[in-house]
DNA sequence: ACCTGAACACCGTTCAAGT
DNA sequence: ACCTGAACACCGTTCAAGT
């Protein structure tokens, strides 16, 4: 790759960080390629479809989320260790607008590959905690990443920020547990029909 | 109203409906009025903004959704009717995709409100459910919109459809069920912590 | 009183022409 | 090999001019 356009990856990656941070995720693509000085066409040479620029962007946050999986799944229980991480990825959606459907759609990007990242991580926690812990095992990975993105989405629509979004989470992981397990006293089977 | 201005936004919604049921809610303002044989003024006039075009082709359907849950509120169930209630929300979500936006955003239309409609319908749903089922106390109406809207964007993201959607569904309103209630036999308090 | 449609400022995207 | 930026076909929205 040549120097000069190293440098200009490096700088569309910077002022696409700083617009999309106050503009969302929709931000123009043009406006972008503006601001860092550049003409679309460079913009578009480098970072092909909007999803491969967010994804980019995007980069060190998903890397910094998948860190957070492998330290909860050595030194958390294994369902409060699915909770603290939907709630992380929860934040992080909220903040950062594009995240989530960075994280649902499926293109894999050439170079970085944050569904698969993420997917990668969701899966140890949440086998985990369906194996060991008192999580239902009727969802899968793809489920469990529409319920917190459905939240972060619902959420991003209406004002109330991190606490309601945080509250609605907390519904949605309630439901996430099984009501059919882990019972120690008293507790009998076909209770609940 | 003169007699063709009638005629106009009549024909506009018509068509509105056509277009937006095979291109989605963010169809194009433009192309509709073309098709309809107008010039975009035309539309404008007659709404102001796309909330208020959408919440007007989505009308029927609103009070379709109204009606059934008059029904279900004096023939099912608090918990069953409910839970009825939001898959018929969610299958209406899915089917016309910019229903979902129209319920959440508040922008009170004149003449067709969708948004208090819902809100209205879903109040009776749920307080009953609270007060006479076993549905938790902690969520409000806002909070139970968001979270059916909620599976309904991220599942219309992805494909899968109403199927997969039931089962997201499925798994939020276990959610909304409360652990510490509508308990008869061999259940203690405090077994949850 | 209502409709009209040209016009404006934008958007995403492409591609011949440059260096 | 990479950058450039004019150009294309669109978008939402407005508003003077018509009837």
């Amino acid at each position: 790759m040549r120097v000069d356009a190293r440098r200009n990856r490096e700088h569309l990656l910077t002022t696409a960080r700083a617009v999309i941070a106050e503009q969302g995720p929709e931000a123009s693509l043009n406006e972008i390629a503006r601001q860092a000085g550049v003409g679309p066409g460079t913009l578009y040479r480098h970072f092909p479809t909007r999803q491969a620029l967010l994804a980019a962007v995007f980069q060190d946050r998903v890397e910094t989320l998948c860190a957070r999986a492998d330290d909860l799944l050595t030194h958390t229980s294994p369902d409060e260790a699915l909770d603290l991480w939907s709630r992380d990825v929860l934040a992080h959606a909220l903040t950062d607008g594009g995240m989530s459907t960075s994280m649902t759609r499926d293109p894999a990007e050439p170079g970085f590959d944050c569904h698969a990242a993420m997917r990668s991580a969701a899966t140890g926690l949440l086998s985990r905690a369906q194996r060991e812990g008192r999580t239902r095992r009727d969802v899968d990975v793809e489920d469990f990443f529409q319920l917190v993105t459905g939240v972060a989405l619902a959420a991003s629509e209406l004002p109330g920020g991190l606490e309601r979004a945080d509250h609605l989470l907390a519904v949605t992981l309630a439901g996430l547990r099984d009501r059919d397990r882990g019972g120690t006293a008293g507790w009998r089977s076909g209770a609940d029909g």
